[in-house]
DNA sequence: ATTTTATCGATAAAAAATTATCGAATAGGC
DNA sequence: GCCTATTCGATAATTTTTTATCGATAAAAT
């Protein structure tokens, strides 16, 4: 039923760009407002007009239409399709501390299509009990469970010793995507997707930028 | 004491490589590897050699040696100097809650350069407590605190609704620089460096990484 | 001492991403 | 019904980022 349009030609950049518009645009959408112009998205998000008209364009099934804008809830419904948000995916969880912890406990991302079935900690102390509502496992059941449930995503919230590890068995289980929370170069075979979420480059990111303002301010 | 060259031509992609760099760098160090060629960091982490050696020389004091490649140490202390790492910033965090307290009881943040010196709640019930170590304060001191403090950097990890007004108070009381993990675009005056850590977005791209693997396989 | 080889830095080429420009379309005011 | 102002999409120009190429250099091997 093609939609080979929509898999081609679509940046990491403007991906990327697309969760912050779906945020805006569902804003918009409870403010009651039916139409939104790339201007008006540009001006709010601090992007260039240009860069929002190109981004939408490549997911949107709906021309935008002049003097208008685009179809708030048209365009909510294209990116929720896009992005699969619309059909949840199952993930597991490695790694029941603290981080751990905050990532079961914020429900939000099932409304991201991601669906955390399971738990997992290597202190036995842990197995057994339930974070956000989900259940943790021992650890050494970690590929058998990943398996049997069929689950593609993994989830890594482990301290940076035992992160290898732990991809490791969730590729041995069948994983076949990695979101690290950990701060390590994870090794992995090229059919494995891998996203860090490195949090010491968005700081060093930050920094840096907070040195340039402060340095053209004196 | 001219080292001007640094500020300049250093591309953010550049400094969002550099942690990873440096996390290198530390292994090797550790492993006991006294130099390390560009080639062998592309190989082990997935980049290409010539960005490799381009990222290095554009903070590197010493350059590398033909046959031998840059001295670890010296290019660990480059990167530690560049980055910041090596004097610390204070900041506050704003949120106690899961992520909060997760992010507060990752005790790494001071290997990165940042220093935080006070967590901040809305719950009174929760003002008084310690989360990681770092005393909770009640949220209507934040503005006083962070000036008396002269802090420059906050951290947001309230829910998404409270974060435009957190955002306020921290820029009320001088904070320059927030890194927000709110799901929320934040309004801010152009001198005020945001960082957004966006969960969203890297979920985007995972799960688009994904799809086109298991795409191309079928 | 000479040759071989791995690596560097510099420069050039290619690719990707962003931004500018402009004619066409159309909603809304006159 | 006709202007006017706003927005779109397409195309082009620009900028940024990544990758390729190549001569020079120095460690290691012969």
């Amino acid at each position: 039923m093609g939609n080979e349009k929509e898999l081609l030609n679509v940046s990491k950049a403007t991906i990327g760009r697309l969760p912050a518009y779906h945020r805006y645009l569902q804003e918009k959408l409870a403010a009651g407002e039916k139409t939104v112009s790339s201007t008006a998205i540009a001006e709010d998000l601090h992007l260039n007009a240009v860069q929002v008209r190109k981004d939408l364009s490549a997911i949107a099934r709906e021309a935008g239409k002049p003097k208008l804008g685009f179809a708030v809830a048209d365009l909510i419904a294209d990116i929720d399709r896009f992005l699969g948000y619309d059909n949840l995916n199952d993930a597991v969880l490695v790694g029941a501390g603290g981080l751990g912890s905050a990532l079961a406990g914020y429900g939000g991302f099932k409304n991201y299509g991601l669906n955390i079935v399971a738990a997992f900690d290597a202190d036995p102390a842990r197995a057994g009990t339930e974070i956000g509502g989900i259940k943790v496992f021992p650890a050494d059941e970690l590929a058998r469970l990943v398996r049997r449930l069929n689950v593609l995503i993994g989830i890594i919230a482990v301290p940076k010793e035992a992160a290898q590890g732990v991809a490791d068995e969730l590729i041995r289980g069948g994983v076949r995507a990695i979101w690290n929370f950990a701060p390590v170069h994870l090794n992995v075979p090229e059919n494995i997707a891998v996203k860090n979420e490195d949090m010491a480059a968005s700081l060093a990111i930050l920094s840096k930028r907070l040195a340039e303002i402060l340095n053209s301010e004196k």
